[in-house]
DNA sequence: GTCCTCACG
DNA sequence: ACGTACGTGAGGACG
């Protein structure tokens, strides 16, 4: 027999909020309401199993029973301001379940329940109605039960009434249980009554006398006394109570009972709201295997020798194949395949299967022949050694035969923190799948290798299934979006330039940088006890609590509170203090020598390998902008600017017999702003004279080139980072010391000299308000939501990045071309030169001594010329024994 | 895990 | 009236 399930909306989310504890999700919304409702309705459609749902809501939020009472008691409170914001979501969140949501002016929420169920009832169904209603036990009949949750002690238990149930408890039936009402009232329900009747004496006179009618009918029969006086006073008052207590059964709602039948709960959009509301616990039912998906899917594990053998050598032949690797602590526990079919395989490292085994027979792949697809492809080259660079071939060409997932998804969407298979699946294919943390959680995979084994076998099928059915896919979203050529002609070649970068890594002298971190300890100990002296106790120097007190407390010092937390002591802050007080240099002595120590001395040396060399990683898929970033070690921040972290500089050094040649760029972001900008003035001072910053101040500040002095110069140039970074008068005066009036008359006057830079970035402060996103010089997109946001700050964040970003990422596109032409003509050139690493505008090349004068000229030649611009790009270059006296 | 600080471009 | 320059990663303190 057919079953509907409703729910009272307002109800059990009422219920829901004062039983579950308030908590909130990253976001700062309020959810315990939407959870302990989706508990509810989980818990009863787990036991009811239902074929037919529907929630009904009051259009506008009534009071709730539980704040009434309070009313009642002279404590009442508006409708908690946390709770009212649930409401609207939980109807998002039911229709994406698409459970269908009725509300009606001029009817309440019970009025439709009655409605619905009696039709269902008149249809031979079953019905089960969920709230935390009492009044609601007047649906009930033999057909129609009422649900009502009840919690204690943290416990949620469900009381169910069919029409006997409430006989048995209050005495009458459900129709009666309406005349019972309407005599004995609600205050909290504004329902008079008839004064002077209460719930045992309603509760007598219905039972002996069938109703309301029957009483009046048989009133003379009543002995004299006041509950006779009561009900003949009353009577207008009980009829009209009955009115209001009687739920509508009749109520036109436009829908056909097919319109509520259960199709799929489990639907993409609903996953999203579980992921966004952070409902760990509910992602499960999100399983792919419960959700109905139109795509098919079978993993199998292969583990037998011989079937392995059997099943490489098929796939190895495929024309197309996913692989994904699973790794535990560097280790690789297991490999999966997929070839675009339906089917995935699953192969653990196990007995005689070992990781060598498949990695090198999988390295035979023909990649003209087999397209090779992964979540991450310089990941996979670190594994298998896939024959891919030939003789003459350009990289840009070799690497037709991959394609990576991760950086077709970032190019997409670049502020993800993390590309996953399961967002992938979502977001292109439109399917759920569970992500690793649903399957994987905290275990430990080779431990689950023998107790839920199904888990990785699923991590590793999902991923490899999902990257083979959804590159093709996300390539035309790519194209769509005009990125198709930035991701073939650029990301996809170079991530094999990265790789190869990452595999050479950089020699370090280890023993000098354990020596150096010897002396920088005797330094730190020295300095460390003057402070303490001078302080007159000992503290933490390395907490800035800690410090704040002392210089702001103990010692007096001027400053105040800046940060959330307590005093800021950056340096900027200790800098300003120094004047007055010498001690204060001290302790940015004494930061400069911990973080040289910790971060770069000690820091480097754990990273150092086998081969006495560095390998760093260069990250793709990580910067809003288009940038490369670096870890472990991060090797874009290696002391330059002050002398004693030259030092540290100066152990990165070539292999014998070579030299490192290093080439950068100047002021590329620069001139790429005068270049995108078009403006003939800047276009012209470039070609004029070639100190950009020069004839700025002499343009700008209005003096003859020959008098710009220093300062005039170096302010000067600080309005020119400033106009990269996304000008605003308060940070160029912060910056460089002076007032925010003064900052702006200089950015009047810039904008004033280069008339074309301020349209130039007033037109993308445009776009992003009208797009959403801004691109670079080479389509790529970065959107910038913050411009839309309610809040001031946010916007003006927004502009910022707005103006910065299209000459940042455009810059990085540039670079990222000269990379992989560098990559080409090192190879063309037959010499053994190797690029070591980039520092978005710099890039480090190991060669043999001899040749690094050819390789000086490759590079200049090859970087100058990575983009034609209507201002010359200029490289400097330079060779040295060490990374410090190349730059 | 988050904040602060600081190294680089 | 709000409270900052753009983009990163690492180490130490602290809850």
């Amino acid at each position: 027999m057919a079953k509907l399930l409703l729910f009272d909306g307002h109800s059990i989310m009422n219920r829901a909020f004062y039983g579950v504890p308030d908590f909130t999700n990253s976001e700062g919304i309020h959810t315990n309401a939407i959870y302990g409702f989706l508990n509810i309705l989980f818990k009863v459609l787990d036991t009811e199993k239902p074929d037919h749902i529907a929630v009904a809501f009051d259009v506008h939020a009534k009071t709730f029973r539980h704040e009434k009472y309070e009313e009642y008691k002279g404590t009442r409170k508006p409708m908690q301001d946390e709770l009212r914001q649930q409401i609207p979501l939980i109807k998002e969140v039911l229709k994406s379940m698409d459970i269908s949501v009725f509300e009606m002016a001029g009817f309440e929420a019970d009025d439709i329940l009655g409605t619905l169920s009696l039709d269902a009832e008149q249809k031979s169904m079953e019905v089960t109605v969920v709230s935390g209603d009492r009044d609601l036990l007047q649906l009930a009949s033999d057909k129609v039960k009422i649900s009502m949750p009840k919690t204690s002690k943290g416990v949620t238990t469900v009381e169910d009434y069919y029409d006997k149930d409430v006989v048995e408890k209050y005495k009458v039936t459900p129709k009666q249980f309406i005349d019972v009402k309407a005599l004995m009232g609600d205050s909290s329900d504004n329902i008079k009554g008839v004064a002077g009747i209460g719930e045992k004496t309603a509760t007598n006179l219905i039972v002996t006398y069938g109703s309301i009618d029957g009483i009046y009918e048989h009133i003379e029969e009543l002995k004299n006394g006041r509950a006779k006086t009561n009900l003949i006073e009353g009577k207008e008052d009980a009829y009209f109570s009955r009115f209001l207590v009687t739920i509508k059964r009749d109520v036109p709602i436009d829908y056909k009972m097919d319109d509520l039948k259960i199709v799929n709960f489990y639907t993409a959009d609903a996953y999203e709201y579980m992921k966004r509301f952070e409902f760990k616990s509910f992602l499960q039912r999100f399983d792919f295997d419960s959700s109905e998906v139109e795509v098919n899917y079978e993993f199998a594990e292969v583990s037998d020798f011989n079937e392995v053998v059997d099943l490489l050598e098929k796939m190895k032949k495929s024309k197309e194949l996913a692989i994904s690797i699973i790794k535990e602590n560097g280790e690789s526990v297991a490999l999966s395949l997929c070839d675009g079919s339906d089917k995935a395989y699953f192969i653990p490292f196990e007995y005689f299967v070992t990781e060598d085994m498949v990695f090198s027979s999988l390295a035979e792949i023909d990649p003209n022949k087999t397209h090779i697809v992964s979540m991450s492809v310089k990941d996979l080259l670190k594994d298998i050694d896939f024959k891919y660079k030939e003789d003459g071939v350009s990289i840009k060409d070799s690497s037709k035969s991959f394609d990576d997932v991760s950086i077709i998804a970032y190019l997409l969407d670049p502020l993800k923190n993390e590309y996953t298979y399961d967002s992938i699946a979502n977001n292109v294919l439109g399917i759920n799948v569970p992500a690793r943390e649903e399957l994987i959680g905290k275990n430990k995979i080779k431990e689950l290798m023998y107790s839920d084994r199904d888990k990785v076998c699923k991590l590793a099928c999902f991923e490899s299934f999902v990257c083979a059915h959804a590159y093709k896919e996300a390539k035309k979203k790519l194209d769509e979006l005009g990125m198709l050529k930035l991701y073939e002609d650029i990301e996809r070649p170079l991530l094999f330039v990265l790789n190869d970068m990452e595999k050479e890594g950089i020699r370090v002298k280890k023993e000098e940088l354990v020596s150096y971190s010897e002396k920088l300890a005797q330094s730190i100990e020295v300095i460390e006890k003057k402070i303490y002296e001078e302080a007159g106790e000992e503290f933490n120097i390395n907490s800035p609590k800690q410090l704040g007190v002392i210089l702001f407390e103990k010692l007096g010092m001027p400053g105040g509170k800046k940060t959330k937390t307590g005093y800021s002591t950056n340096a900027s802050v200790l800098e300003k203090l120094a004047a007055d007080y010498p001690f204060v240099n001290d302790i940015l002595e004494y930061r400069s020598l911990t973080k040289l120590k910790s971060t770069y001395a000690d820091g480097l040396t754990n990273y150092i390998a086998e081969d006495g060399r560095i390998h760093g990683k260069f990250n793709q898929t990580v910067t809003a902008t288009g940038r490369l970033s670096s870890n472990d070690p991060n090797l874009q921040n290696i002391p330059i600017r002050m002398e004693l972290g030259k030092a540290i500089r100066k152990v990165f050094v070539p292999k014998d017999g070579y030299a490192f040649v290093d080439a950068d760029y100047s002021q590329i972001e620069l001139r790429i702003l005068t270049h995108m900008s078009g403006d003939e003035v800047l276009i012209e001072s470039y070609k004029e004279d070639e100190d950009i910053h020069k004839i700025t101040a002499s343009k700008v500040f209005n003096v003859p080139l020959d008098e710009v002095t220093k300062e005039l110069r170096s302010r000067a140039k600080a309005v020119n980072f400033g106009i990269v970074y996304g000008i605003s008068s308060f940070g160029l005066g912060e910056n460089i010391g002076i007032s925010r009036k003064e900052a702006d008359t200089y950015i009047k006057e810039y904008f004033k000299t280069y008339p074309g830079i301020e349209e130039f970035l007033n037109h993308f402060i445009t776009e992003a308000k009208d797009k959403g996103y801004i691109k670079t010089m080479y389509g790529r997109i970065r959107p910038v939501p913050e411009i839309k946001s309610s809040n001031f700050m946010q916007v003006k964040f927004g502009e910022r990045i707005a103006m910065n970003s299209p000459i940042q990422g455009s810059a990085a596109d540039i670079m990222k071309i000269a990379m992989i032409n560098v990559y080409d003509e090192l190879r063309k050139s037959g010499l053994d030169a190797k690029i070591l690493v980039q520092v978005h505008d710099e890039i480090l090349v190991e060669c043999k001594k001899k040749d690094a004068e050819r390789i000086s000229k490759l590079l200049k030649d090859t970087m100058e010329s990575a983009a034609s611009l209507s201002v010359d790009l200029e490289v400097e270059v330079n060779t040295g024994d060490n990374w410090l006296d190349a730059h």
